[in-house]
DNA sequence: GTATATCTAGGGCAATCGTCCTAATCTGTA
DNA sequence: TACAGATTAGGACGATTGCCCTAGATATAC
């Protein structure tokens, strides 16, 4: 067997998740992706929270592992970071249909003072703490590099919506356009202040 | 009567749809809210449906007036633009807590395929062509403006998304702080173009 | 081949959902 | 006072929800 049962289910949900939300999914709907009764869905999951977390813990080590892949690629950090906003072009067609995994689901959660947003906001952090160090590795200091990852993560979820609201592929394209400009901008900044120093 | 219970209702709804989410709040959610039961609701709004046309209606009439307000009140469109932009210190706390009002109802209404999703959209409309309205006064071109349009409702949303998922207000002003940079610039980038132009 | 552990199907559970009906109450006019 | 319309409360409806149980099938080990 290549994939185990509760593989293919937290597989399975991840998807609906996404495309549908957390609460509009219902184990019925699992169920039937996976091509498995509803009743026993409850040998593998107790509760639809457990699931939940199975999920988030996939896309945590997802991203983590793609982290982990552009750091490890032999890129310097600038290009770490374009591949950062790359991200938006390599997913533009799902993320004009169902908008950012991250934020969605954040923000749903949030609606619901549900018990597992600390642990989906995990994935916020991710993002954050390695465009930070990015930053950092470009000769920021922590407060400005922070701030950078903050601004260029807030610029992510922001294209991300507006391309999902008016089902505008083009609209992402220009963005990221205008992201890779901005990046260029910072660090040319970044190299003036440095020289200032140095003089 | 100062308030029929229409408006109640409406109001109520259009809060909980808000702090809640659309599909999280229930009939006796806002009966409980309004102070009336939950069978007498169907006196009033005969399916769920309508009570969520009425609230975007309640916000659409709302935006306008807002807009117009800003339109007459003898500033130059910078000045309104900056108002714009000052919402987001204005509803500030609010942000933090249940995020953008207008962007977390257009997503979880595109998760659920709702019927009332382009009417939502229309709220996102409003500010768009009232911003490009006010870049356009400003000397820029049409396409121009909506982009320029389309950018800065981006950066908004995705203040608002990251605000709320680190609940961090503080967040919100130093965005706010670029943006009016942003902004700036712009205005000045646009003068200079005029100048050669001219030259 | 039998025993043991793993997995499955189907259905039942109480609670809640949106919706709908009806009988009672309030309000204002004749 | 009597009547008519507007408004109310309370509950019932079928459907769906997450959750839970149990009997049977399947696979593995001895």
């Amino acid at each position: 067997m290549p994939v185990s049962k509760r593989q293919q289910i937290v597989a399975e949900a991840d998807r609906l998740f996404y495309e549908q939300g957390f609460e509009f999914t219902s184990f019925a709907n699992i169920a039937d992706a996976v091509q498995i009764s509803r009743g026993n869905f409850y040998y593998h999951f107790k509760t639809k929270d457990e699931i939940l977390d199975a999920v988030i813990a996939l896309r945590l080590d997802r991203t983590r592992q793609m982290l982990d892949d552009w750091q490890q690629s032999g890129e310097d950090p600038k290009a770490r970071i374009a591949c950062f906003i790359q991200i938006l072009i390599a997913n533009g067609n799902k993320i004009v249909k169902y908008g950012c995994p991250v934020g969605s689901l954040t923000s749903e959660l949030a609606k619901l003072n549900h018990q597992a947003l600390p642990n989906a906001n995990k994935l916020f952090g991710l993002f954050r703490q390695w465009l930070c160090e990015q930053f950092t590795e470009l000769g920021f200091s922590q407060h400005q590099a922070d701030s950078l990852a903050m601004h260029l993560l807030a610029r992510s979820q922001g294209i991300a919506t507006l391309a999902n609201a008016f089902d505008d592929m083009a609209f992402i394209e220009q963005e990221v356009q205008q992201l890779n400009q901005w990046l260029e901008q910072q660090l040319a900044g970044q190299a003036e202040s440095d020289n200032s120093k140095e003089s």
